[in-house]
DNA sequence: TTTATTTCTTGACCTATATCAATGCATAGC
DNA sequence: GCTATGCATTGATATAGGTCAAGAAATAAA
């Protein structure tokens, strides 16, 4: 368990890497995303204060996702245990959140995945570019450009 | 906790219902799925034996799901209780499966997912139709015929 | 075995979104 | 203050997948 003070811009953790840590927000933002094999970046999730980071693959494999801070960023890192210090009712939750992610990307359009992300994380559309809630969305800058205008 | 025999076809569940079980499958199949509105369905997951189908909205809410049956089915239902009966490493695989599932549903081609589910499900495959691997996939069944042919 | 229903496939056409390029605006760096 | 870079918007075009309908095949029910 420790302290860290990264800056914006700054890799926490690569794919491929290994992978065998969590990080808690205590103030900043933080975004984990992977590259596909064009090259295009998609956002898993962003991390605001008080959410925690991280890649849900096991500690004995390589890293999924790449995380890096997009603002200036205070964590406290600790050890993937699967055994201690997890609360499960934050597991729950965080798969009940997945799970309507899930069936919105099957079943939404670009505007109303939108519409739901001002709605529920009205902080962090503040925060980051257009060009990263269009990535987090699963569309292009420009369709998210058009959405907003219509 | 209790066990039941429920028949191909029935339901366990409703939208909107009291959300208050987990079915532990111990033989046959489950799928959850919801209907969005334009009455179209969309497979959420899949339970085959030994598999746990939940409803992942909590308890004190109503269903978003519907649950049924594939094949006739035996299931252990549980209640939903938070603070014990959980399996942490269950649940980190769960969310590490969704988090791969929300990547591929913002990145991959419909003949991607397709591979994928073969090679994930390949059991899974000979036993529900193809429509409904469609829905489960977040394409339509001319779609995935279409890519089966390609 | 026959009939009814469901599923799958295929063709033709449509649509939501992607791609590409260009331009303007905002922000960062010097 | 100026220049460079990043971001957003817009137009034109392309594309992946959706929609609709029809027919064939498979499965279920009687």
């Amino acid at each position: 368990m420790e302290r860290l003070e990264i800056k914006k811009g700054q890799i926490l953790q690569r794919k491929g890497d290994t992978n065998t840590k969590v990080y808690q927000v205590e103030s900043g933002l933080l975004r984990s995303y992977s590259i596909d094999e064009k090259g295009k970046e998609h956002i898993f999730m962003f991390a605001p204060e008080d959410w925690l980071m991280a890649d849900n693959v096991p500690a004995d494999l390589p890293a999924d996702l790449f995380i890096d801070a997009l603002e200036d960023t205070v964590v406290i890192t600790g050890a993937k245990d699967f055994d201690k210090g997890h609360d499960t009712v934050k597991l729950i939750k965080r798969i009940g959140a997945l799970q309507k992610r899930v069936i919105m990307l099957m079943s939404a359009s670009a505007a109303e995945r939108y519409e739901h992300f001002l709605k529920t994380y009205p902080q962090i559309t503040q925060r980051v570019p257009q060009r990263m809630i269009a990535s987090y969305l699963g569309i292009t800058p420009e369709t998210l450009s058009r959405v907003r205008k219509a």
